[in-house]
DNA sequence: AACCTGACTTCGG
DNA sequence: TCCGAAGCCAGGT
């Protein structure tokens, strides 16, 4: 189905779908290390499907003991919106040893999750 | 089936 | 550098 690259040994299994990779993709953030939705997308194998990764969030972290709060969007930012998360996820973050810059913007040359 | 919506991204002004 | 529009895809109504 989907085309994708190689990357650990998951990425590359087209016989599970885009959604239980991404998934296992997110999973493998290290702690301290953030990626962004359209990152885990290309890894995942559809680059063009990054809402569809915010949806996986969206649906189960909790119970699949997702990682969640260390997915950002590609401004460097946090996405979900202040009283709704923001907050929450920004501490979760700070307690990995992430640091906010101005803004609120997240050094991707420091803390941005490189694979390779 | 049509239409709306979103924890997104990219590009042009 | 900073919006706004457009593109994108899947799930919900």
């Amino acid at each position: 189905m989907y085309k994708t690259i190689q990357l650990f040994g998951i990425a590359e299994n087209t016989n599970t779908s885009f959604h239980q990779r991404v998934k296992d993709i997110i999973k493998r953030i290290p702690q301290g290390k953030v990626a962004t939705y359209g990152l885990i997308a290309t890894y995942a194998g559809n680059p063009r499907a990054a809402r569809q990764v915010a949806w996986v969030l969206h649906s189960s972290p909790r119970k699949d003991k997702l990682p969640w709060h260390r997915v950002i969007n590609s401004k460097r930012s946090i996405s979900l919106k202040p009283n709704c998360g923001y907050e929450i996820q920004k501490q979760l973050l700070e307690k990995e040893g992430v640091k906010f810059g101005k803004h609120d913007n997240i050094d991707f040359d420091r803390y941005l999750w490189c694979p390779y």
